[in-house]
DNA sequence: TAGTGGTCTAGACCACTGA
DNA sequence: CAGTGGTCTAGACCACTAA
């Protein structure tokens, strides 16, 4: 690493960073084509998309799969206290969700899940795999486990949307004490695919479990984040 | 993307993944130079490198400035509610922390800086910046703004443990209300350096404010993680 | 000083997207 | 079907680490 004069890498890096936050590229405005941008920066593709991935991992832009770089919208504010549900957050902080039902089927529950909601082995669980948008754009695959005692039927009602809102219709079940789990990580192959995007993108992993109204585990839900497109918070009172 | 035949960054990643964690590569471990990896899975160290940053974006193994790649130690749990400090986490853990004291001073506060404590114009602030180590191994840059009225003095004294007993100790502060903020991003500039790893690596940042037990706002802590040395916990009791 | 990681060049082919 | 991103090759030089 040269001291005295910037990496090639990080001149990219601050000349996009530049454009991009002076609104020469809105947010969800898609970059030029790598070759024309190498071609800009007279280097080559490796080294221009070095400089894209710095960029991603900052999260000022973002690519979706073959389709190109995109400069990256705002992160959505998730308050770990606010005890409210996807659907309410977004609308609340004027953006639009939308949610994609990958698929819903009662299985045998794995050890790890098992043991998160302290069932017997051999359990079955009951699992909701979805996607969900915020303005069209996919940020959050999560992988919803039900205690398949406390909601039956839950396979026949419209999951598309917010699960929370379900349980109080039909079940007269509400969360009570909440548990998350927080870890940054890469997407693997099941949850990248889902979010259309490269495997080993960098992520927040996020595990809630969920007790009702009176202390039982009723479901957790694993959940992973492009990891620009949230940002956490978490107020605690003595 | 070949559907059919698995990509070689993928086997290569899979290959030093279950490696890994079978434990023929202890935590801490090195792993052999690039060159000799590259000859082994008889691909370009182009290509190899990729897998090595796919690992690291995991979690599994991290690098050191130009000494190479090791696997990684297990994460340390930081729980929010725990109101706990570095110290008292790691050494409960069963692990060593350590600190570096970076620097000390009073000096101007920036507009950021001011918002968060809540401070005038043009106010002072007293910045203290430290980098922490788990067993050895740098995984946290913190930078400290303290608001200088409640804490005269304090540059004189032994800034290198924990601040929070410094502050019971010296100036009978105890931290109430603490809010936190968290988000993925790339390490800049300053953290990077003094965690000695590249610009752009992933990390975890989050940003506490704090306040005594009468409601004051008294510092705010800049921390950013290595994203693979620590998993966040928190529990919501309703 | 030898070897290592950090950085960069100059290409190539393939699979997929979108017109 | 043209253009794009995804992937890979086969080198090179430099700065730094560790012996």
């Amino acid at each position: 690493m040269r001291n005295d004069a910037p990496r090639a890498v990080t001149a990219i890096c601050k000349a996009l960073a530049e454009q991009i936050e002076h609104g020469l590229l809105p947010p969800g405005g898609k970059l030029p084509a790598e070759r024309k941008l190498s071609e800009v920066f007279d280097t080559t593709r490796i080294t221009l998309r070095e400089a894209l991935v710095q960029l991603e991992a900052q999260g000022l832009i973002y690519r979706e799969e073959r389709r190109g770089w995109f400069a990256s919208p705002p992160r959505v504010l998730y308050n770990l206290l606010g005890r409210s549900h996807f659907n309410a957050i977004v609308s609340g902080q004027g953006r639009k969700p939308s949610t994609d039902l990958l698929s819903a089927r009662l299985q045998p529950a794995s050890a790890y899940i098992c043991g998160l909601l302290d069932l017997p082995a051999l359990s079955s669980v009951v699992q909701i795999r979805r996607a969900r948008r915020i303005d069209g754009r996919l940020v959050l695959y999560v992988e919803h486990y039900l205690n398949p005692a406390l909601f039956p039927g839950i396979l026949e009602l419209d999951l598309s949307g917010s699960l929370t809102e379900l349980y109080a219709a039909h079940y007269k079940i509400h969360y009570g004490r909440v548990r998350f789990e927080m870890l940054p990580t890469a997407l693997q192959t099941e949850a990248a695919a889902a979010l259309r995007v490269s495997q080993g993108s960098p992520a927040l992993h996020i595990v809630r479990t969920n007790r009702d109204q009176d202390g039982r585990l009723i479901d957790c839900d694993l959940e992973y984040w492009r990891h620009d497109a949230i940002h956490v918070s978490v107020e605690v009172i003595d």
